[in-house]
RNA sequence: GGGGGAAUGUCCCGAGCGGCAAAGGGGGCGGACUGUAAAUCCGCUGGCUAAGCCUUCGUAGGUUCGAGUCCUACUUCCCCCA
């Protein structure tokens, strides 16, 4: 791959950018996207209510492929998360309800709007949703016409499957049935859209494969398969874990400042292989940023969290996070729009224990955690160290932009405002 | 259907002669050093009205002054035989 040179500008794009992973016919599908014929679909599991990190990277790929003149589609998985994908997963997860997937669908559709632009011309977005033939379909006519496409000794071959039966984990004849949903998709998105390209994460690259022989034997169009590497840091983690959880896209599960955040405190060597993954700055500006060196790579960290930000939350968003971290980090001061919680003056009044108001701002779980935090020395009131877990907080506190200033660590801050 | 084994601190793995809030890792969090990075070092990693009290070892009973540890039944998982 790293030896192919495409000619079209969506696989240059995401050559360069480090996109690719795997594909299954370079110069076929270098072919087809250099006249803009590609129309590609990434699947978007309703399993959570909002999407996370590793979404984002394959939306970018929608991106790209947009901007170089080519077709979108994003598919939400309202029937094969009835399923469940095995991929990647050493057990089985919990079956969701159908209602609960609805919701979930729900509450993902927006955030592709964000970066794509939907509607009816050739190169617009489109959105569909499996649940709309999967679950229609007969189980004898299935067996009967897709059923037979598919080798048993293949489908215990995949990754999917061996790992389970290797580690002898439980595998349930619903779950093994995932990938002959996903191929079916691919084949059903070719015949009712002229879709011949599907892109995901690395783990998702037999279950692709599966649908472009599917459709091979099925006798569609020629299908292509793209994935994306395994998004890790330099140091090895995998991506978008933080202490609160995943890193979500959706801004009421987590705010665009603590989005920008999470890019603020990228390691050092992920600042190149993130902004082009994670922005659409040019390539020459990106080669610049990355060859900061020392503390000067920060600018480029503060780039890369804006640029990021933007693109997800809009400029506005992104600029006010800039401007709160850099108040709270460089100034020295209290931004006022940190993250707020808000109490009631007569509780103030009353005497509220320290302790207890980093509980109640959500800082730490419990009191024995403010306590072993105050032990450490990691609890801050208006910026001064707590050492007494027994002092209490009164409306005198509020000094800070008329709050309590509450900090845990370096990083979390949250101001307790009097109301 | 028969025989054998396993379930531990609700993030994970994992020790645990009847005295156990329970060894040790990993992960996570905090502190120091730095640059809101990495690496390194140190501390913490059940709850509370906190020198005390309460709740934890698959579930429910039992033996015992005392049970994660012993007994019984049940549940789930794994292995072997049919």
């Amino acid at each position: 791959m790293s030896d192919f040179t495409p000619k079209s500008d969506f696989l240059r794009i995401l050559q360069e950018r480090g996109f690719i992973h795997q594909c299954s016919d370079f110069a076929g599908l270098d072919a087809l996207a250099a006249k803009g014929d590609v129309v590609a679909y990434v699947g978007y599991d309703c399993t959570a209510p909002s999407l996370h990190i590793g979404n984002f990277l394959s939306m970018m790929m929608l991106y790209w492929l947009q901007q170089s003149g080519n077709k979108p589609i994003t598919l939400m998985g309202g029937g094969t998360t009835r399923i469940g994908d095995p991929s990647g997963k050493d057990e089985t997860r919990a079956l969701r309800t159908i209602a609960e997937i609805d919701a979930n669908k729900e509450a993902i559709k927006g955030v592709f709007a964000k970066v794509l632009k939907f509607g009816t011309g050739k190169t617009d977005a489109v959105m569909i949703d499996n649940a709309e033939w999967l679950p229609e379909l007969h189980w004898i006519d299935m067996l009967r016409d897709v059923g037979r496409h598919f080798s048993v000794n293949r489908m215990l071959s995949m990754d999917s499957v061996k790992l389970r039966l290797e580690r002898e984990q439980e595998m349930s004849f619903i779950e093994f049935n995932y990938m002959i949903a996903q191929s079916y998709d691919f084949v059903e998105l070719s015949k009712r859209l002229g879709c011949n390209l599907q892109m995901g994460g690395s783990d998702q690259w037999g279950n692709i494969i599966m649908g472009v022989d599917l459709g091979r034997r099925m006798g569609t169009h020629q299908l292509y398969a793209l994935t994306t590497p395994l998004l890790t840091t330099a140091s090895g983690a995998k991506m978008g874990k933080t202490a609160q959880g995943a890193v979500w896209l959706n801004a009421d599960a987590f705010s665009p400042y603590d989005f920008w955040q999470y890019w603020r405190s990228t390691e050092d060597a992920d600042v190149g292989k993130f902004l082009r993954l994670f922005t659409i700055l040019p390539m020459d500006e990106i080669a610049r940023l990355e060859k900061l060196g020392g503390a000067e790579i920060n600018e480029a960290k503060k780039v890369l969290a804006t640029e990021a930000t933007a693109l997800l939350h809009g400029r506005e968003a992104a600029l006010a996070a800039l401007e709160t971290a850099r108040i709270t980090f460089e100034a020295g001061g209290t931004a006022a729009d940190l993250p707020t919680v808000e109490i009631a003056v007569s509780e103030l009044e009353a005497g509220l224990g320290v302790l207890s108001a980093f509980v109640k701002a959500g800082l730490v779980a419990s009191n024995g955690e403010a306590r072993r935090q105050v032990q450490a020395g990691g609890l801050r009131v208006n910026d001064r160290p707590v050492t007494n877990p027994q002092v209490a907080l009164s409306p005198a506190d509020a000094i800070n932009a008329g709050a309590i200033k509450l900090s845990f660590g370096k990083k979390k801050h949250v101001l307790l405002r009097p109301v």
